[in-house]
DNA sequence: ATCCTCTTTCCTGCTT
DNA sequence: AAAGCAGGAAAGAGGA
């Protein structure tokens, strides 16, 4: 047996472990046919119990410093399947490693041994789980310490008058299971979802992050949230009214910032735009290895096109901790490029963009110039 | 505090 | 039928 087939068929034992759903079939976490919710998006249920112990895999439970070469294992063909990465392109001798030596590894080793797009997903997702045991740690700390202060009241007990939206990789429900009477805020306008789906009044419930309307989740056999229409929304009084047009208003997205001191953070400096994490792609084909994410129809021209658009955009949403970009709403911000001349459209092509004359950096002379 | 830019989200209608 | 495209509308985040 080769290297390569050996490790698909590792990679797949490790999923039917991970997932053993009472179902004989391996996961299919297609971006746009999930049948299940990935890992993440599970601890957005409000009754985790309500789930399959199974489901959770164990390396989720674990401090990264303490997983097994397994849970590396594990956690690695987890993202494999999120990110429809081909595995047989994986290199055996890079999933095999324990905890401590994952946990040492720098972004760009990691992006060296997984390419531009898994090696990033995994970076994330590893930064992600050891905040989560570090919180933990500091929110122990913490209690311990509060409990010296009869009139303090433990971080634990500690009401919260907001909703927690996202989590994204991190499941700090444990922390919240204690809260009482937690309600959403009102907003503006709109209510999220979730706030439907609470299953009673007043307890925390978590939201799934790809909304209920998204492709993943309404094909999860499994996982059935409330299916509301795309169209209408219902009120606190539980009646329907049409949903308003645009952006609902986005609440606390990170728990983390439950406790965050009130000190402004300060902003990071601007990150890339959108056009510019799409050139580079295209010119640092290197960097994504294993992926022929996008390719240059036409290099001098400027024009390209998407082959994995549903992967770009998943790329695109980790770069902006959004665990439900997708390649509908990165189009969109594209097509606001034409106006804009950072793009100029190409007629009649799908998936096919061109840069305009007010974008830079992907010239042929501009990349040779800077060592690009 | 307010405005602006750059998205993000959602939508309807249309095209491929 | 599904996926993609077009573009309006509204809102969020961060910066000036």
């Amino acid at each position: 047996m080769s290297s390569t087939s050996e490790l698909c068929m590792i990679l797949t034992n490790a999923n039917m472990t991970m997932y053993q759903t009472g179902r004989s079939e391996p996961l299919q976490p297609s971006l746009t046919t999930v049948s299940l919710p990935a890992v993440g998006d599970l601890l957005h249920l409000s009754d985790l119990s309500s789930c399959s112990a199974n489901i959770l895999a164990q390396w989720y439970d674990l401090n990264p410093q303490y997983w097994s070469k397994q849970n590396v294992l594990e956690w690695i063909s987890f993202h494999v399947e999120r990110s429809k990465f081909d595995a047989s392109t994986l290199s055996m001798s890079y999933c095999s490693m324990d905890g401590p030596t994952l946990c040492q590894l720098t972004r760009d080793q990691l992006l060296n041994m997984f390419g531009m797009s898994l090696g990033s997903q995994l970076y994330q997702s590893l930064v992600e789980l050891k905040a989560k045991y570090d919180l933990n740690e500091t929110c122990k700390l913490l209690d311990n310490f509060l409990e010296e202060f009869p009139d303090f009241p433990l971080l634990s007990t500690v009401e919260v008058n907001e909703v927690v939206r996202d989590t994204s990789y991190t499941d700090f429900s444990h922390i919240f299971k204690n809260f009482e009477n937690m309600k959403p805020l009102s907003d503006n306008g709109y209510e999220s979802d979730s706030m439907h789906s609470s299953s009673s009044g007043g307890m925390l419930s978590f939201q799934n992050p790809s909304s209920p309307e998204s492709r993943s989740s309404e094909s999860d056999p499994e996982f059935s949230y409330p299916q509301l229409s795309k169209v209408h929304i219902k009120t606190e009084r539980g009646e329907m009214k049409k949903r308003g047009r645009g952006r609902p208003p986005k609440l606390s997205r990170d728990p983390k910032h439950f406790y965050q001191t009130s000190t402004k953070s300060k902003h990071a400096p601007r990150g890339t735009h959108l056009w510019e994490f799409i050139r580079d792609i295209l010119i640092h084909p290197e960097q994504n290895q294993n992926q022929a994410l996008m390719k240059w129809e036409d290099r001098r021209e400027g024009v390209f096109k998407f082959l994995k658009s549903e992967a770009v955009a998943q790329l695109w949403g980790q770069k902006k901790k959004n665990s439900s970009m997708t390649y509908e709403k990165l189009s969109r911000a594209m097509r606001y490029y034409y106006k804009r001349e950072i793009l100029d459209r190409v007629d009649g092509r799908r998936l096919v963009y061109k840069f305009g004359k007010n974008s830079t950096g992907w010239k042929v002379e501009e990349t040779e110039l800077h060592g690009m």
